[in-house]
DNA sequence: ACAAAAGTGTTGCTGTTACACCCATGG
DNA sequence: CCATGGGTGTAACAGCAACACTTTTGT
């Protein structure tokens, strides 16, 4: 396949999570070579009779066995040298979910979480994709830009959770008093009247977002 | 070509810039069947052998004749009739410039500036796209997300001007006493000590950004 | 009782908002 | 001298940053 204007084209899903006031990646080991037993970002072939977001769409069903959730575009990859044979372009599209969902599916061996700072060995380029996509990412959550902080938090959570979250993912300590205060102060979270304990240690309360606040919130 | 992975890529490039406070756009005017006549984004058919951001830069010096720039991309559009005869993914790259550098050159009667939201008769879905993209870029350029604003003022600009694209982006009007107040005591900007009349009434002061201050800044 | 984790209040500072009059230039 | 557009000050308010001790639970 020289010089032509026929292109392989891929989609990639990064499929995200919070647990554990951590960001996670839910990834695959690849069963056949090339880069048998690495990991990989869940992936499907583009055919040229179905959309990028049909095809997004798919990996998800396929991956989670969940059919529906936050699902949106995100860079695209076109080195030369991204596959061993022909060029490949990847366009990567980030989708964001319930950790206790899926986990709550017969766990497969060849599926698993990931700290997206402590990745296992990844085939192809794809640790690069995953530090270039969640290096774009990074400043949306911290800032909220599309609801991007919500998007990780669908359902109820303490504020300490949150927190530990915010600070992973910011990368630095943030005062709990003035974090607490903001959340509350300007009624961003509403108190579900719920505690929860975790090991030992004072309950904390649980809150889930108040949207009408939230939405459009820049944090 | 039917249900094949072989796919038509096309890059597309939104050149963009401000003008007399306006967010205007570069666009061509087609001269061949189909959509003869009608203005299109530059673009280029991508081949297996180019990266999508070569590609952007030549569609680029094509379009403009200017060898370099800010360019990034933005979103990929893959509905299965964008194109009339078979399915052509369009990757879009904005390409953020100075109106100037391009009116200084010879201006081709094919190559027109357009207010976005004052566009002609476009070909394909690239009205669709401009517009799609455009929202995308208008919340980016009103917080300064990667230095947005900052990238559409290279070279210096009174505080008017930069209000009236300011409030044209946004497209609500804000207090000239506040905005002034903000980026001067902020050391936001600085000021050149030159003057610039336009019309009658009083000449305003030449600023430019302080770009120790602005690179990262949230506004 | 001790260790672990969550909850909370005050003060000073910085930035935002709302608001109206004066100044410099061209015609 | 009039029209046009640019420059400016103040006061109330909101949010942010910096700071340490108390409360609730498990062991």
């Amino acid at each position: 396949m020289e010089n032509s204007n026929y292109n392989i084209v891929e989609t990639l899903l990064l499929i995200l999570a919070s647990d554990e006031g951590k960001l996670k990646i839910y990834l695959e080991k690849k069963k056949t070579e090339p880069y048998k037993g690495y990991w990989v970002i869940p992936n499907n072939i583009l055919n040229n009779q179905t959309t990028l977001e049909e095809n997004a769409n798919n990996i998800y069903l396929q991956t989670t066995g969940l059919d529906k959730g936050t699902i949106f575009q995100s860079k695209a990859f076109s080195a030369l040298d991204r596959d061993l044979n022909q060029r490949v372009i990847a366009i990567t599209y980030i989708a964001i979910t319930d950790k206790t969902l899926i986990d709550m599916k017969k766990q497969d061996k060849d599926k698993s979480w990931f700290q997206i700072d402590e990745l296992p060995k990844l085939g192809y380029d794809h640790e690069n994709i995953i530090n270039e996509v969640i290096s774009e990412l990074r400043p949306k959550i911290t800032t909220n830009y599309d609801d991007m902080l919500v998007k990780f938090f669908p359902s109820d959570f303490t504020l300490p959770e949150l927190q530990n979250f915010y600070e992973y993912v910011l990368n630095k300590p943030i005062d709990r008093r003035n974090f607490h205060k903001k959340f509350v102060n300007q009624d961003l979270v509403v108190d579900t009247g719920f505690k929860v304990t975790k090991g030992s240690g004072r309950p904390g309360t649980l809150y889930r977002f108040n949207l009408d606040k939230m939405k459009g919130k820049r944090i």
